[in-house]
DNA sequence: CGCCGGATTGAAGGTACTCAATCCGTGTGG
DNA sequence: CCACACGGATTGAGTACCTTCAATCCGGCG
């Protein structure tokens, strides 16, 4: 639980240290304001948000078009489905969920995206954003002018591989949730949610097996298919099995056996 | 159903008039052969499946790196989970179908595709395709070798754009399919699946209301999360309803209407 | 003609939903 | 400092919807 070198308070977000979150906010920068110059090359989540293989000139290439965002607390949207393309954006510290909105008002989430993912890539095809995008704890980002961004992979190869495969990762995700709503039951979606969000933890140098939710029961019901209450019950029953220990939104996985057993095993 | 002005030939489709998908597979190409060049700038599918402000030079290189491959019947894989991925494949006549295949033998359909539409986006990412695409009829595809179509959007930004654009609106359709899945109802996901369809014919120039559908109630049921006693039970009602006539394969949309109302209200 | 696979229909059962009461933790005001 | 209010989470009881299992139907093909 060391505190990182060279401004700490650049994350705000201190206060989780204490439990998980921890150091993954080591940055560099300074103070606060709305929009700042980044370093990607200096940026410790480099490895999840660009391609490894790029020079200390592309580099610097990527450094001049991004520009970091700060300042979105819980509830905050980073964008409005509907609204005007401009850029994608890559989470440099927080959460995010994106949700779709149906005429009726029904709501679906359809994703919690964390630190060093890339979101945006829905308003490419019309050029508007198709879905809302809701800061779920204090966050920052960095903005990535999609047009910038373009002629830059036009002139980098790698870049632009690396721009296609995180559209096309966004793809592979999203048949896999289509897998999850269209045949499985309610504790194997659970199950199955618990083992990814503990996957990308563990990408990011967390805990795999101890984390605090930052999504509620009726989020997490949405993004699952199901309603909070069938989220609640489930939580419960696992608990009562000795595979999970759940308190409000702080989670232990007990047993990873018997919840991949779960998601891979029919019926 | 009025011809559109200015060399007719160039909807074939007229063919679809009499009994749908018919003679789908007239194409300037003499005989059969598995591997044939083809000529985008000549092809009918052009608005569906490239963009429209190519200059000639620029299609005239899209030729050169595409082929035909022909001779795909019902059950034909066109690529298999797991495989190597080399290219995108634009669908040149006929339809497939996309299945993500689970450990435990559940697979879910993730797509119904039919001409002009692209397929095999989902492999980029890994290098390895990540779901099946099976002809659910006699097809024929547009093979488009991935490097070579990345080397052409680098020169060519309004292809760049293009490409981005389809990834995006494959992003897109399946928030849609999440949407679906997540929250809707039955009947709500029958309908919705009967109106994407109506549409999607009716963008080929074919008839909004009246088509014989390609896949089975089964792999209708694994596409909208349900089982196939279900979804016929759904047509049922329809058909009850006075909504739809249905008769096996071959559809009618009676109460276009109604259908909307279903999929667009609450409950 | 009879078989076969796909589609339909029926009856019974199960899973998740709805509605509602209670609990719990946090923050607020007395 | 405690009481209270509030929102989120849990738990219970009854119900709706979809599934399961099974029988039958239908159309195409050998």
């Amino acid at each position: 639980m060391r505190q990182a070198a060279g401004g700490c308070e650049y994350f705000y977000r201190c206060s989780f240290r204490v439990s998980h979150f921890a150091k993954a906010h080591s940055v560099q920068q300074s103070v606060s304001s709305t929009r700042l110059k980044i370093v990607c090359s200096r940026c410790n989540l480099r490895e999840l948000c660009l391609p490894v293989d790029l020079s200390a000139e592309e580099m610097q290439q990527m450094d001049d078009i991004s520009h970091l965002k700060r300042g979105y607390a819980r509830g905050d949207y980073l964008y409005r489905s509907g609204s005007k393309f401009h850029s994608l954006y890559a989470i440099r510290s927080g959460s995010f969920k994106t949700q779709v909105l149906h005429e009726d008002g029904r709501e679906q989430v359809t994703g919690f995206q964390m630190m060093g993912e890339i979101i945006g890539l829905d308003a490419i095809c019309t050029d508007h954003h198709t879905c809302d995008a809701v800061a779920m704890e204090n966050s920052e980002v960095c903005e990535l002018p999609f047009g910038k961004l373009e002629a830059l992979s036009r002139k980098f190869p790698s870049l632009q591989r690396h721009l296609h495969k995180i559209m096309s990762r966004e793809i592979v995700r999203d048949q896999g949730i289509m897998l999850l709503l269209g045949s499985m039951r309610a504790e194997e979606r659970l199950a199955a949610f618990l083992l990814n969000l503990s996957q990308r933890f563990a990408a990011r140098g967390l805990s795999p097996t101890q984390f605090q939710l930052r999504m509620s029961r009726q989020e997490i019901g949405s993004y699952l298919g199901l309603k909070l209450e069938t989220v609640s019950r489930t939580f419960s029953l696992f608990q009562g099995n000795g595979t999970i220990n759940v308190k409000a939104r702080s989670v232990e996985l007990l047993d990873m056996p018997a919840l991949r057993t779960l998601v891979g095993k029919q019926q």
